[in-house]
Parts: structure tokens; C-alpha cells; sequence
DNA sequence: ATAGGGTTAG
């Protein structure tokens, strides 16, 4: 009682007492010791008990993967396997956890085999073991495999496969399975329902998402901090920031992933002051802040161009708040330096960092040199993102760009060789709407949709309009050297415009329109918007992949600067 | 005495 209760010197002490200790009082007392994290002590005490059984085996694997410590946890799995010990499916479940814990594939898929050779694969605690160690391994296939051998299957199973695809950026499939799996009369419980909000809140899909906010209402998981925290959460990345801080003024009970999920809704669609003075309150509240909570207000005050208040919130999380910076934060700061233009102060940055940017570090400032038309320090952030991962395209696209901006056709050339010949492809940019619950997704110049002539005809009246009112396309977005009439014409089918004409086709007046794109808006798409909305006097909403622009007759939310 | 699934971010 005491050793699980966490008293571990009372624990300790009527060990110590206990003359003849049999090796259920070891195994209690190593358990007990785990919990409190007194590893070295267990370690200890497994290695000098009389005698052990598999149940003290199995609770040290337990034990070190619960403490992270998931290397360790596959080593002792191997030598309880050559001292001969009897595995069962408390064993399995903590080694295939280790596994997924440091992304060991090699060793899962030994550990199956061994499953699969004492017949233990059918077991539902092991099978939903192994089908999360695949997916957190990044194996969809075979945790998919795995799923559906499974005879016997609940709400673990259903969840653990539900998170997998959401976590390897598998939404659709994620709302996918929820509704198969009501379909089966399993019932979803908080963690199942919190999982598919999330992945609801990754596609922007509001309409789903609210009748998930009905479905937790009706069956009372709402009440689980969790729930409502996905809804905030869900909320904030659709752009609706009046739901969600309606969902946290109805919360009876907040905890801090409550704030910060606030506090990143409101930085994500730009409101800066609105982000700090929401933190300040959470402060004023006493609610301690984390990593995640200055991610948002870091990279509200980015998305501001407030420098000096980034600054001083980065000195105030160090230093008051004695949170260590993660990489995030650095590329929050590179963010809030570059983005503003001050390159060569963000050079200075991250040369006194304690360790190198990481890739999305790298892949800011080159977009903010795209931004700023920097050369020299674009270069240095394009190789050394190349160097990093040679397969991410954005290396090549960001600085090619910029030549293209500057109309150095041959470096552009040079660059669309180099790609070609490594092998790497240009993540396409898609947008797309929902309609009828139906989403309708495009691709630049796309012809797939049936309605495509509507929307090339809407796209011409509109550019006409346009041009009447004083826009000018901007062809440096134009990444292929060609004719200036041939560049309108590329520019005028990017694929966030094609998105918006159906909206306007289709949408009924009045109703916002609401356009999600994968990539970063394009420079002339966002102008074009400004004129599309006022000629038009429709709101366009577009959440591009790191923040909202919402266009209101002429003007965009984020006042151009992003 | 031992086990399997989530929520916040760039």
C-alpha cells in the first residue's frame, strides 16, 4: 500500500523489517520503487533478489519503459528471453510499448514474430500493443495488417488504430474508423472521441467537428477536460475563436492544455494582443505555463512583427519560468526576427544558439529571405536544410524562388536539375472547400472537377473586374520562366483561387467562405483575395498551413503581414 | 505483484 501510494520510505522501512521476504513482498516492493522513479534502486533490488520469477522480470520491463527509459526495457526483454523466463501478454504489452517508444521497427517486428510463434497474437491487450507499436514505428500497412486479424477487438483496439492514422497525418481515415467502428456498436469513450476531434481539427472540418461537439454533449463526455480541450483546440484551427472561447467560458473545469489551446487559437489567426493579454490572465490565474503556451504566444508576437515582445517573452520563459527552450522556440524566435527583416540579427541568433536549428528552423528563414528577397543568408539556409534533409523540397523551391524573383533563370534551371536528379519532388499545393459535406479539393490548373467550366469562366469575369479595380498580378510567384501572358494564366489558376471561385459558385450568399490550403498562402492569391472580397462583399477564410487570413472587402486579417 | 489507446505547437 505504501509503495503505491508513493510513501516509499514507510514502504522502505517495512521492507527492511519483513524477516523472511518471499518474492511477491521483492516484487511489490520494485513496482512501488518504479512509480516513485527510484530506478537505480530497483535495478538494485531485481538484481539481488534470491530468486525471480517472470512477474519480477516483466515488472522492471514495465517499470523502465513507464520511465522512458525504453532501451533499457528491450535489453532486460532479451535477457529474460536467454534466462529462459515465460513471456505473457503483460511482458509483450510493455516490450512492444518500449519499442514504439524509440521508433525500434527492427525489434517490434522481431517481437511479433516471437507473438506470432506462441500463439499469443490473438490476445486483444497484445494486439492492440503491437498494432500502436507499428503505427508510432510510422508503419501504417502493418498496424493496418495487424487490425484486421484481430478477432476480437474493443474500444483500445479501435482507439489505438484511430490515433495511429491520426498521427501519421491520416485524418480522413481517422474519421473514417470512428464511424466504422460505431458502426461495429463499439461505443467511443474520452479518449476515442478526443482523438477524432483532433484529426477533425487537423482538416478544418468544422461542419464534422460540431456534430462531434453534439456527440459529446449527448453522451456526457464533454465533461472530460480532455474532450472539451480537442474542441478548443478544433475551434481555434477552423477559425471560429468565438466557439471556442464559448467552450472555455461553458468549462466547469480548465486546466492549463485548456489556456494554451486558447491561447494558440487566438495566435494562429494573428490577434496578438488578444494572445497576451489571454496569457496574462492565465498567469493572473495562477495556471503555471509550458513550453506549448509560449509556443503560441511566441509565435503570435511573430506573426505581428512585435520583436521586442518576443524577446522579452523568450527572456521571461527562461528565466521566470525556467522552461528550457526546445527547437520550437528557436524557430519561433528566427520566426519573429526574419520574418520582421532583420536577417542579420537572425544570423547572429542562431549562431549563439546552444545547438543548430532543426529543419523547420532552417526552412523559416528561408522563407522569410523569400519574403525579403535575401539572397546571401537564403543560401546559407537552403544548404544547410539540405544538408539536414536532402529530400525536402523546400530547399530547392524557397531558393529557387528567390532567383526567379530576381530573374536569374539560369540558377533556377540549375536548381530544377539538381532536384531532378536527387530525386525530389515539389510537394504539390492543393486547397480545397467543403460543400455538402462533400470536400472539394484542388490542385493549380486543375480540370478534375465537374464543374470545372463554371469555375475557369468565374475565374476570367472575376480577373477582369479585378484589373478594372487596380490589381496588379505579381509574377514573381510565377516560378517558370515563360510568356508574361502564359505567367497571368498560371497565376490565375493556383489552386487557393480555384477553391475560392467554387465557393463563390456554390456557397450561398451570406455564409463565409472557407478555403483550407496545404502549403503558405501565394503572395498574388493573398492579393487577389483582398480584391475578390470586396468586389464580391463575400468574407473569404483562408487557413493556409500556419495561420488564418480572413478577407473582408478589401482587407485581410493579418494586414499583409505574414 | 505485472499490461494496451488521447488533448496543447511551428
Amino acid at each position: 500500500m505504501y509503495a503505491k501510494t508513493g510513501f516509499i520510505n514507510d514502504a522502505n522501512r517495512i521492507f527492511e523489517e519483513i524477516p523472511e521476504k518471499n518474492i511477491v513482498v521483492y516484487n511489490t516492493m520494485i513496482t512501488g520503487l518504479l512509480r516513485c522513479r527510484f530506478i537505480v534502486e530497483a535495478e538494485q533490488l531485481f538484481d539481488n533478489m534470491p530468486e525471480k520469477d517472470s512477474i519480477s522480470w516483466t515488472t522492471i520491463i514495465t517499470g523502465l519503459t513507464q520511465n522512458g527509459l525504453f532501451k533499457e526495457a528491450v535489453d532486460k526483454f532479451k535477457e529474460m528471453g536467454i534466462e529462459g523466463f515465460c513471456m505473457d501478454q503483460f511482458t509483450f504489452g510493455s516490450v512492444l510499448t518500449a519499442c514504439g517508444g524509440f521508433l525500434a521497427l527492427d525489434e517490434g517486428k522481431q517481437i511479433h514474430a516471437y507473438i506470432i510463434r506462441t500463439d499469443y497474437q490473438d490476445n486483444i491487450f497484445v494486439g492492440s500493443a503491437l498494432l500502436d507499436m507499428y503505427c508510432k514505428c510510422r508503419n501504417v500497412k502493418y498496424a493496418e495488417a495487424v487490425f484486421r486479424k484481430m478477432r476480437h477487438k474493443n474500444v483500445i483496439s479501435w482507439t489505438a488504430m484511430l490515433v495511429g492514422y491520426g498521427q501519421n497525418g491520416y485524418s480522413e481515415e481517422a474519421v473514417r474508423i470512428f464511424c466504422d467502428m460505431q458502426r461495429n456498436e463499439i461505443h467511443p469513450d474520452d479518449f476515442t472521441l478526443g482523438s477524432v476531434i483532433s484529426s477533425c481539427a487537423n482538416l478544418a472540418s468544422l461542419e464534422e467537428g460540431a456534430q462531434f461537439h453534439g456527440q459529446a454533449l449527448a453522451s456526457g463526455l464533454i465533461c472530460f477536460v480532455t474532450v472539451s480541450n480537442a474542441l478548443i483546440t478544433l475551434y481555434g484551427k477552423c477559425g471560429s475563436l468565438e466557439h471556442a472561447h464559448q467552450l472555455f467560458h461553458e468549462m466547469k473545469i480548465r486546466d492549463e492544455v485548456s489556456w494554451t489551446a486558447l491561447v494558440s487559437g487566438y495566435a494562429q489567426f494573428g490577434k496578438a494582443n488578444e494572445t497576451i493579454s489571454l496569457f496574462e490572465t492565465m498567469l493572473a490565474h495562477g495556471i503555471v505555463p509550458d513550453g506549448v503556451t509560449f509556443v503560441g504566444v511566441l509565435s503570435a508576437c511573430s506573426r505581428a512583427g512585435l520583436v521586442e515582445k518576443g524577446y522579452h517573452y523568450f527572456e521571461c520563459m527562461v528565466k521566470e519560468h525556467r522552461i528550457t527552450p526546445i527547437p520550437d522556440h528557436y524557430t519561433c524566435m528566427i520566426d519573429l526576427l526574419s520574418r520582421a527583416g532583420r536577417l542579420e540579427e537572425a544570423k547572429n541568433f542562431i549562431n549563439q544558439m546552444p545547438f543548430s536549428p532543426d529543419a523547420i528552423g532552417w526552412a523559416t528563414l528561408l522563407s522569410s529571405c523569400r519574403l525579403n528577397g535575401n539572397l546571401e543568408i537564403g543560401k546559407w539556409a537552403a544548404e544547410s536544410l539540405h544538408k539536414l534533409e536532402p529530400q525536402n523540397p523546400a530547399s530547392y523551391i524557397l531558393l529557387s524562388s528567390i532567383y526567379a524573383a530576381k530573374g536569374k533563370w539560369d540558377d533556377v534551371a540549375k536548381l530544377r536539375k539538381g532536384m531532378r536528379e536527387m530525386g525530389v519532388k515539389k510537394e504539390p499545393g492543393h486547397s480545397w472547400i467543403k460543400y455538402k459535406n462533400k470536400v472539394h479539393i484542388f490542385s493549380a490548373d486543375d480540370r478534375s472537377s465537374p464543374f470545372s467550366d463554371q469555375i475557369y469562366a468565374k475565374l476570367e469575369s472575376l480577373y477582369l473586374k479585378m484589373i478594372e479595380e487596380g490589381y496588379v498580378p505579381d509574377m514573381s510567384f510565377v516560378l517558370h520562366d515563360v510568356e508574361k501572358s502564359e505567367k497571368i494564366k498560371m497565376l490565375n489558376h493556383h489552386s487557393e483561387k480555384l477553391a475560392i471561385a467554387f465557393g463563390l459558385l456554390f456557397i450561398p450568399d451570406g455564409l463565409q467562405i472557407r478555403v483550407v490550403k496545404n502549403l503558405r498562402v501565394c503572395g498574388d492569391c493573398h492579393n487577389a483575395t483582398k480584391y475578390i472580397s470586396r468586389i464580391t462583399q463575400r468574407e473569404i477564410l483562408v487557413r493556409d498551413a500556419v495561420r488564418f487570413h480572413l478577407f473582408k472587402d478589401g482587407v485581410c486579417s493579418c494586414g499583409d503581414f505574414w
